[in-house]
DNA sequence: CTTGACACAGAACGTATGTTCGTGTATTAT
DNA sequence: ATAATACACGAACATACGTTCTGTGTCAAG
């Protein structure tokens, strides 16, 4: 019996998983059962079914019986987010905040890419939207003008959370980590050094969404 | 002779190209040439072979002769580029480079996915890596603790662009757009309310990094 | 010692598959 | 009017390809 590894996978198993993968990846198409077969060492046709069978029972891959080279990597969805912006976010202005109704399609939309990965979890299935910093009044949440910052929408904060708030008395957006306390609301900036803003909770308060991410790409400065 | 598109394509020219991209995105593998002909009402294989030629011969797509399925979409490459986080960047500690000629392999590295998409375009050709910001220290440069700074190897800079600076006489670290001017380099801070860094050329200044990018990945703020 | 499960192998087979060839029509250039 | 090119097609062909069948060897359990 050969050695197992992780997840009941033998070596060969894991082989011919590799091989799978580095087919698509470097050739753009799956390989024939005899191409795995010379790839991998294993010199009969029927012993590879006899994996890819196996792969297919442990829903490592899937096959569509009869056709040439129809297997799949059942996982392999888009490795990227396209988050739209929506519009631009100033300290003067209020928020915009995309209508729950709307999606976006195709290329007419500003967008930005955001790979998988780097998003927190449950990011990855809400609808996410992104606003372009304008100015510099997010110097305080050390957000400079020109960032992206990647929002997912809310009305209500837990204490912590980074948020975009928009004082309609005030009339200034602002982006900051949002904690209740008694008879008043701490918005804390991002720079330890600045001091937070307290806001009663008689004034208006307006939670326009949750501060996922934020993106800066550096260009050149000029003089 | 029939009506002709954008980029010298015919209808059927576009049609082929359609199927072979929902192909690859339903199925996960790519048609065969009597898949192709079913699915663009083109009866003869011998024809649909003569539109791959002329699509080939356009750039749009690739084939490997005789095999079979071997189509391939040119530019549909991976759409995330893994850069390595070879460490930590703190001011009072040297920046660390990575080895010209190490390569980081597997999972074993940490890593942060970049969307090439978001990329400056020759970046993408380049062998990014990535530091995480520990402390309070890159204030200045509007870099919080526990960002993400993507950066690319160099020793040189031209005015403007910003780069990872080690100054060895000061024993401190700082991410800054640079400038030379007459006998001296401005060291120029990325928050526009705060001052320069004016640095005698006759002071050692050591170039460690261009700064690609910056991502942070908001986190629940503590009390 | 026997049996069953697992892993492996080669051969045979029928179908899938891509290429080549010959033919036809329409349009454009000479 | 003729030739070249584009577009279209069906048929034939050889090879690629996946499945099935039969067989062997090893090991653990009974």
């Amino acid at each position: 019996m050969m050695v197992r590894t992780r997840k009941g996978l033998t070596e060969r198993h894991q082989r011919i998983l590799d091989y799978l993968n580095e087919c698509v990846r470097e050739q753009g198409y799956p390989p024939s059962i005899r191409e795995i077969g010379k790839a991998t060492g294993i010199s009969s046709t029927s012993v590879v079914t006899y994996y890819l069978k196996q792969l297919t029972e442990m829903g490592l891959i899937e096959r569509d019986a009869k056709y040439s080279r129809a297997l799949r990597l059942p996982n392999a969805g888009p490795e990227v987010t396209r988050v739209p912006i929506v519009g631009v976010i100033a300290a003067g202005e209020p928020i915009l905040v995309p209508d729950a109704g709307v999606t976006y399609i195709g290329d007419e939309m500003d967008a930005v890419d955001v790979a998988r990965s780097i998003l927190p979890g449950r990011e990855k299935e809400e609808r996410l939207y992104a606003l372009k910093v304008k100015g510099d009044s997010m110097i305080d949440a050390m957000i400079n003008d020109g960032d992206i910052v990647i929002m997912k929408p809310a009305v209500q904060a837990n204490n912590g959370e980074m948020v975009a708030i928009w004082l309609p008395d005030r009339e200034e957006t602002t982006l900051k980590y949002f904690f209740k306390e008694g008879e008043h609301y701490r918005l804390q900036p991002a720079n330890p050094t600045m001091k937070p803003i307290i806001i009663s909770k008689d004034e208006p308060l307006e939670i326009k969404g949750k501060v996922v991410m934020v993106i800066r790409q550096i260009e050149r400065a000029s003089l």
